[in-house]
DNA sequence: TCTATATTTTGGTGATTAGCAAAATACGGA
DNA sequence: TCCGTATTTTGCTAATCACCAAAATATAGA
């Protein structure tokens, strides 16, 4: 869980992660994105897929990246919950 | 706004705020709930405090320290709208 | 002014991290 | 099997980070 933290951390991560919001990407569609090189974003990848924020499924020689709402979602509803963050109203 | 994010990358630093959720505390105070030198928690205090997540105070020779929940609450709701995530319902 | 207490600042170390180039792997097609 | 494309792995460097001991700062009280 403390890797969801870790993966938010970083800018590009959370823009990966918001990229892939809109629809799901290949790896090579993500790292055009951005002005890193391929490798380094490779890394990024990894480090999502560690905290299970994305899904790769690999098709032919191109694997396509998927955000993981759920894990996100309960990641931040857990620490809102931890500090008795309700926003819109929790219900308790 | 990405030093909240970074701010509660650590789990230390988490562990304080949700300890100063309970209440406030003094430094010293604090200090004393970890297995840590002062001088590191004195430095988990700095980076909460450069992320606005803490308020501190001194009175005499003691600094206490307190929760600044709204921005907190901000920087996890604007996460959450990021990823249109709503949870209970964000009454859209 | 001297001492004790509370806290931060300084200076240093070891671990982790983000970045890159180059090499390796995996796959599809000729 | 050989080639080209997509992606990851490896090996490296520079920067950042968590941690500590020791020194510095600030305040209260004798």
């Amino acid at each position: 869980m403390s890797e969801v933290y870790k993966a938010l951390a970083d800018p590009t991560r959370r823009r990966i992660l918001e990229l892939l919001r809109e629809r799901e990407m290949s790896a090579g569609e993500l790292a055009d994105q951005f002005d890193l090189a391929k490798p380094t974003l490779s890394g990024h990848f990894a480090v999502l897929r560690a905290a299970d924020l994305v899904q790769s499924e690999k098709r032919g020689t191109t694997i396509t990246y998927r955000l993981n709402i759920s894990v996100l979602e309960e990641a931040l509803l857990a620490l809102m919950n931890g500090f008795r963050l309700g926003g819109k109203g929790n219900g308790s």
